[in-house]
DNA sequence: TCAGATTCTGACAACGATGTCACGATTTGG
DNA sequence: CCAAATCGTGACATCGTTGTCAGAATCTGA
């Protein structure tokens, strides 16, 4: 028994598409038509459908809808960064959600931490709800798990890191160049002491930013062997010790190298702290902002987010339409911007 | 006709509890009381469904079920923010997704560049997706659009911005409380000279921070009325142009209040360009990264978006789980973080 | 004018799951 | 040892919608 006679009044109960047959006397697969578009409806029968569904406020249900119809999507996207408090997520996020906003779906975010376990929860909480697609900053080492739902023909796109243990297209940073660039650009100035501060490890873009800092210094004659690498700095905390410590250290550096922003802030903060920062250069991976009202400016490899999260965005939608060409690697490239702390010369010059 | 039987092997489409009842050799019935852990089941015939479902890599799709499911929870939440990519807001975000994932809740978020127009679209867009409930910051000036939605029992609690036109909960920041503590702190160093730089007029928070900053200079017998206040300033750059503006007039402030982050980020360039940053104090609404490095540090009225967005999804969640108690309007307070530009004396002293 | 095409409409099954109920097999208790 | 309660299982209707098909009404053209 249907309760549709009942409390038709000020029911606050959803109506559905049979409230609305009932009222503008048709059958529900009329009303479906008349929603949704179809042709042949006399349109004084489609003038009735479409002011009952006013009067009742009717909004079609769309997961059910899907679950008869045969093209099963969702329009719901999955994006997953390490936190979307962190403001090279944001821009991902942001520039991801512009398009999808232009293809009428929603994004559902997740924050990993680049935490391997969390990602791998995430993922399937956003299978189960059936995303048409996912963007997914990775914080695993490797990826093989997806391998089923790739074969289903989900897409999935890495964005600033790359997969290992499945074949998928990937958006990510000229890393290596980014890092070598403003090795060169140091050397340039005549630095000879460095320091490399880098993030986690575990993580390849951590990896290719450390190769290609230490592969320009080594083309330049450099003994690399010498330079101090610290590793596994991801808050600003750690970082500010890790830099302390060199710059108490017997030989400490006249140009530094952080290869993330937190770490970049942490090093700010330990040149500050001991006076060095008006004699010790500086250069950041990925952009900071208010960089340029220190003083000294900041001088930075700046990422393009908007484009990584963009692109990475396109490539799903590209997939989505049919688009069945080999997996890509995208690279986006860094841009070095000069705002003073890369431009001081070594400290005795 | 199903073709159960047909390319069981290296299907590529999704199982269902059809295929895995098959394959198990029960009742579709015996492998739903399996998945949702129902009790009455043979331990016996509880492997045979779990072997089988693991042998398919089946998942079960929430949408089918919450058709039929009594609760209808589609365990998914909207959250709509200025723009995801914004410190602000990301914080806000992260402490809802962190509620939210303990609730087994997904969180969609939308961008809505205060946009009343992309608010309404947004607002639709996601009860059409059947969100469990809404986290808001409104760009509108009336929300009794939402009305029906609210009857319909649906959770709506706004952050950041109170409602006008219906009843709900609301979690903000001592917005009058914040600008009239930055004001006394001015007072108290022996300003007399004031500027104001406002954020949109049409926003609620930048009126109250108005308001806020203007009371308690009239309590102190400032003539209020000689205060320049210039609003809707919404961009950095805006912001800057006015500031120069006031600093190049006959009469220039020897304090500053910025009533947002960007305004405030747009006032520190302009005290920069004209060498004003030492000698004119600037207290800014909302803290900003890298605030403690610059020189003077900034200092600000910090606002706490993590309790901010943790208790307006406490709030909603609440709401889920039966509680109906009254709308509250819940204030969290402010912090005055001194770091040294609001501590500058008047110049000329 | 009438056969054939076209337009409009609705009955019914189906999507993937769960709620209800009924039935046979076991267990319990007096 | 038998009636009653409990356990294990499956058939069937149902959630809100769309795909299929068929039938009635209208239109077309010779």
């Amino acid at each position: 028994m249907t309760s549709l006679s009942e409390s038709d009044a000020g029911s606050s109960a959803r109506p559905t598409m049979r409230h609305v047959a009932k009222l503008a006397g048709v059958a529900v697969k009329t009303v479906s038509r008349v929603v949704n578009g179809e042709p042949n409806v006399a349109p004084e029968t489609a003038r009735r459908v479409l002011d009952a569904a006013r009067a009742l406020d009717y909004q079609p249900d769309p997961h059910a809808g899907n679950l008869r119809r045969s093209d099963r999507r969702t329009r719901t996207l999955g994006l997953l960064v390490s936190s979307v408090d962190n403001p090279f997520a944001g821009a991902v996020h942001r520039a991801v959600e512009d398009v999808a906003v232009e293809h009428g779906v929603a994004v559902f975010a997740s924050s990993l931490d680049d935490d391997p376990e969390r990602e791998r929860e995430a993922v399937a909480a956003f299978l189960r709800r059936r995303v048409d697609g996912l963007i997914l900053t990775t914080a695993s080492t490797n990826q093989a798990y997806l391998e089923p739902e790739l074969r289903r023909g989900t897409p999935v796109v890495f964005v600033d890191r790359e997969p290992r243990g499945v074949e998928t297209d990937a958006v990510v940073s000229d890393n290596f160049g980014g890092a070598a660039r403003a090795a060169e650009h140091l050397l340039a100035r005549g630095h000879r002491r460095f320091a490399y501060l880098g993030d986690l490890h575990s993580l390849q873009t951590a990896r290719h930013r450390r190769r290609g800092f230490l592969e320009a210094l080594d083309h330049a004659g450099i003994p690399v062997a010498d330079v101090p690498v610290i590793e596994d700095l991801h808050d600003p905390e750690r970082a500010r010790e890790a830099l302390l410590r060199l710059l108490d250290g017997p030989n400490p550096p006249t140009a530094v190298f952080s290869s993330q922003n937190l770490v970049t802030v942490g090093a700010l903060r330990a040149l500050r702290e001991r006076g060095r920062h008006r004699d010790t250069a500086l250069v950041g991976f990925d952009d900071v902002e208010l960089a340029d009202l220190l003083e000294p400016g900041l001088t930075v490899v700046a990422q393009h987010p908007e484009d990584l999260g963009r692109i990475a965005a396109e490539r799903v939608f590209a997939k989505l339409n049919g688009d069945g060409s080999p997996s890509q690697r995208i690279v986006v490239s860094t841009t070095l911007i000069a705002r003073g702390s890369g431009e001081i010369p070594p400290s005795g010059m």
